[in-house]
Formats: C-alpha cells, structure tokens, sequence
DNA sequence: TTGTACGCGTTATCAA
DNA sequence: TTGATAACGCGTACAA
C-alpha cells in the first residue's frame, strides 16, 4: 500500500489548507468579468473562441469548480437530483441509485437520497419540508410514491420536476420510464409453458405496486393464450420480501398438486421459492422450476442460479436524470419504455425431472 | 388508492404554485428579526420563552424550512453529509447507507452519495473536485477509499472533517468507526472448532480491504489457541465477491481431503461456498458447515441461512454521522469501536452429518 | 434579549 | 461579445 504520508506516525500530515478557487480567482487570471467565466462554464453562447480557450485555461490551472451552493441559491438549477424511495428492497433501489449516480457524474449532478415512508400521515408535510430544504433539480420517484398524488401534488405546487420509475398509471405532465411489465410476465410465463408446464404458480407483489397488478394480468394473459385455465389456488400473495415469498411458497407447496413451476414477481420471493424447495428437499429445477423477475442480485447468487426477467434498472434511472436535466417538464408527457429480456439461468428445465 | 387529482382524467391538477416561506417570512408573521428566527431555527441560547414560542408558531404555521443552498453558503454548516464509496458491494453499502440515511433525517441533514474509483489515476482531481462543489459538512469514508492517503490529503486540505469506516490503521486526527475485525473472525473461528471442526478452510478477503487481513490473522489465532496447525492450502484468495467466492470454494473443494467447515471472509462468498456444494451435491450443514461474515441480506436468503457474524453496519455509519456532526475534528482521535455478535444459523453443525 | 448590515459565490439583468 | 451590479436566503459580527 502506498502511505505517502507518514504511516509510521500514524499522523496525518498537516498540510497546508488550500481554499478552493472561486469564480473571481479564474476571472482575474482569464483577465475576464465573472460573468464570461460564468458564461464559458454553464456553456452559454456568445463567448469568442479565444475567450473561452483563456477561461479554460484558468479553470483548468485553479482546478475551478463552481460551489454548488452558490449556483442553488442563485439561480432554478441546483444540480442536485434526488431519489425518494420508501421500501428499501435492496436490490430494486441499488440498481435504479447506481444507475442515477453514474449518470449524474457523467452530467456534473449530485444525487442525494431521501427516504420517505408512503403510509406516514404526515407525508404531505414530509415531501414538503425536503424540498424546501434542499431544492432539487429533479426528483426520481420509485414505487409506490410516484403513484401517491399527495407527493405528486407537493412537486407540481413547487414546480420540481419529476420521473416516474414504474408508475401505476400515466398522468399528462408527469414524465415516466418503464417497462411492459405486462408483456415482460406474459415473456416469462410463456417461456414456463414452453418448457412444458401447465401448473405454474404465481406469487403476486406488493398490492400497492402498479407493477404487481400488471404482472399478474400479465401471467394469466399468457395461461389463457396458451388455452390453459387460471387457477386462483396457484396464486399466492406476496409483498415482494424474502419473508413473504416464503410464507407465500409454503402455501403452494401445502397444495394437494403442487406446482410444477413458480413464477414470483421478484428475485426476492424467488429466491426465497429456492430455499422453500430445499427446505421440503425438493430439487430444482428437477421438480420444480422456479423463475424471478428483476434479475437483481440475488438471482445470482443462488444455486440453482434463477431464470428471470431483466428489468434494466440502471438505464431506467440513469435515463430518468437524463430527462430531468433537459427540463423534461416542458416537452409534454414523456413515457419512456425501456425493454426487458428473459434471462434463461438453471432454475428452469421441462417438467417431470431432466 | 386514493386519487385525489383527476385520475380519470390522467392529469394532474394545476395546483397553484407554492413558493416555499424564506425567513422573512416568519420574522414578518413573528414580530421579530430574522436574526431571532435564526436562532430559535438554530437552537441557539438566549431568547426568550415568549419569542421562541412564537417564532416556532409562524414557523409551524408557514411551513417554513430553511433554504440548504443558502444556508451553506452563508455559513460553514452545509447540512449535507457525504457518504463516499468505491466498490458497490451492494450488502455492504447498503446497510451503511440505510444507518446514515436515518440518522441524517434525524439530525435535519442531508445525504449525498459519491462514489470514486480508488484506483484511478485521477482520484486526486476527483475527490478535489468533489469538495470544491459540493462542499459537504463532513464525509464518511468506507474502505479502501478510508485508506488512499490522497483522498485523506484532500480532506485535510480543505479542512472537511471526515470519520473513517473500518480502516487498516488509525491515524491521529482522523476519526474512525470500526469493529475489531481480529477478534470478530476468532471468534466465528473459535465457534466452528468448538463444533468439533479441525479442518477449517478460510476464504480470504480482498486485499486492498484492511479488515482482509485482520480477519485471516483472527482466523490465525483461533486455530493456534486450539492448537490446531495452520494449513497454507486450507487459505483461498477471494475478493469479497460471489464469483470470487466460486473461485475460491471450487479451489477448497478440489483439495484431496475436503475440509469440513469453511469460513468465509464475507457473506457474499460464503454465499458462493453454498452454491459450490449444491452444484457439486455436498451438503450443507451436514458434510459441509459454511459461515460467512458481515451478516448482510444475502445471508437470510439462502437456504440453509448463514451462520455469520453481525457487524452493526447502519449503527456504525449512524455514529459516523453523528461524530460529525458534532465537529468531531476537534475532539482529538476518536476511535469508536463498536461490538459484533456471532450470528449462528442453519449452515453451521459439527462435522460428519448431524 | 434583540436587531442591523454585510458577506457567502454564484446567476441574471441590463447596459455598454 | 462583454462587464458592472443586483439579487438569491441565510448566518453572523457588532451594535443596541
């Protein structure tokens, strides 16, 4: 390891304290007003070339970067994002908050985190007191808030623009990315049928989820395109946790016929089908197969690794920044739909042992 | 669900906009200056009961939260705390990122997420670049990045006080929040040779992480004090993730005379050790005990869950921010410590089939 | 105990 | 194409 400073004290040198540059200091090495500086760093136009080239220079030789909270206060753009979520389904929210953060890097933004609970009676007060204080550029909204009007109210009153990540229903005005959810689980549960199953269990999602609802309707379209009757015994509901998904396999597993494949509407109750199987040593995906949707994680770190749908978490986050830094709230109802794709792993093979 | 604007429509009301209250406001509705608004906001001593009362009620009533923008720039306090990261290992993140988030809440300060390559080249500019934006209040520092003396230099410099999340070594004058590594690993070591283990293979972490290394020596000193040899081929190299754990396990698993136990340097890994005797049909806690480290949520969705050991994650990086918010710089080094737990589960029995 | 006036580092308005 | 100067909303010496 490389201690430049002195390892063998354990004493951090005192180095000299060294202010950051501020736009003044760049103005008067250009030998410039602040408001060209100004100019030539938010890319306005209007700046001859020679200008902007002694500007840049200066930037470049102070290591110039605007004080974020000069520009916030100053003016509409804060370059700050945030990212409001509720349940902290690990794996759901780390994709969508990687995603946003590289892009917000790429863009010179910075992402805070806000954590908010959607059943708090105090909600309205609560997304109200956050952009009061912090006055975002943009917000991205997960589910289940981007469907909570009370939070969509509070960003409309204060004019903070907003994308909706997987909203329930689509609202002129209120930008969106997603997926089909319905035609990604009609993909997932025709692939079971192709394989040959005919009993296929279904785990719901949380209920206050849009994508919950559109998930099933989305397995029980592909069941009756495949002529096959919907059995309400081979749905079980759950919230989206391992927890639940093991509760919610228990019940399929307490079934006179089980099931020859489950399909559960996240890797989380997923997974948790897995080790429901290997508690009750049934083997996957020999007698029972098993498929997920998100491909998050935890669908790879299983064994058998689990057959899922992706759902292309980053780039949904990364293109909601995007949308907000182009002032997406001018350009009409924006409703991005991003594609997923089956991704066929181990836990899936016909019925009745390989 | 309650759709109180139109949602059959599918638009959202044209709410009135809804400009935030400034501190004028409520020193207009008070009766008072904003200088005594500021100080019933900022807690500060010498008001009167009567004037505080009613100050706190314009406030109430005006909804009024102070701008972060402004006060950041007006004083030293930013009210933003920055949590800075290198490697999204995502269990591990998450959980520190969880404890930070609502401590931050708590204590009226936001969370800003960063994240660095600490093997950049350029990871000097970065982190400069960093503060001079964005000018944070103090910083958490999660391995390795704790450790890369440029990123600590750069702290200094700007005189941003900063805690330190499990270090290799500590420094004066920089604060930390660690468990004791050594200790934590002995003592999941010393578990599995109370079980009756002798042969115990260990999974080594990766080795820019400090605690890699107190872990193997913990691991070390549990077999001496057993009086048990250390076998240099019972050590695999991994890297802290599920792959190199695959790697790693496989190595392990190819030895002429498999051990009956392995310990893991991390959950991930361990996860992995679980996966590699599925495939290769061990099974476990039976003809193998696998225990793992961290107790992150991947050692919950396993089947059998994972024997491990607790490291308080969101209770560490909650104290994190807590010492900084207290200007933790001036109180000399402050080296908080803070306990584990064996966490003992299904994938741990004495050895030869149970 | 309370209030006045200035500065923080930007962006923005307008005139040059 | 440029530049002087006024906001932006708050904290803080300093005065009352």
């Amino acid at each position: 390891l490389d201690n430049t400073h002195k390892a063998h004290s354990g004493r951090i040198e005192a180095a000299p304290e060294k202010k950051p540059a501020r736009i003044d200091d760049v103005a008067r090495l250009a030998g410039v007003s602040i408001k060209t500086v100004s100019r030539v760093v938010n890319q306005e136009p209007n700046v001859s070339d020679a200008t902007r080239a002694a500007v840049l220079a200066a930037v470049e030789t102070l290591s110039y970067r605007p004080n974020m909270f000069a520009r916030g206060l100053a003016s509409e753009r804060s370059y700050v994002i945030g990212l409001l979520y509720d349940n902290p389904c690990a794996g759901y929210i780390a994709g969508l908050q990687q995603g946003a953060l590289n892009r917000c890097r790429e863009l010179g933004y910075h992402l805070f985190i806000e954590q908010l609970d959607s059943d708090s009676p105090v909600l309205a007060d609560a997304i109200q007191a956050l952009l009061s204080e912090s006055r975002p550029h943009g917000m991205i909204l997960t589910p289940p808030l981007c469907d909570a009007p009370v939070v969509l109210n509070a960003l409309e009153r204060n004019r903070t623009p907003f994308v909706r990540i997987a909203p329930e229903k689509f609202l002129a005005g209120a930008p969106t990315v997603s997926i089909d959810d319905h035609r990604a689980a009609m993909d997932v549960t025709s692939y079971l049928i192709g394989l040959g199953h005919r009993r296929i269990g279904f785990i719901k999602g949380h209920p206050g989820h849009a994508a919950s609802h559109a998930r099933l309707k989305g397995y029980r379209a592909a069941l009756t395109q495949a002529g096959i009757p919907f059995m309400p015994e081979l749905c079980a509901q759950g919230y989206f946790s391992f927890q639940s998904g093991m509760e919610a396999a228990e019940t399929l597993f307490a079934l006179e016929e089980r099931p020859t494949a489950i399909f559960a509407s996240n890797d989380d109750m997923a997974a948790a089908v897995l080790a429901t199987a290997q508690k009750f040593r049934v083997r996957t995906p020999q007698e029972l197969s098993v498929a997920g949707f998100d491909d998050t994680l935890v669908g790879r770190v299983t064994w058998p690794r689990l057959t899922t749908c992706r759902q292309p978490l980053s780039e949904m986050s990364a293109e909601a920044v995007s949308m907000l830094t182009r002032c997406a709230m001018d350009d009409g109802p924006a409703e991005h739909r991003l594609g997923h794709e089956l991704v066929v792993r181990e836990s899936t093979a016909p019925p009745g042992g390989g």
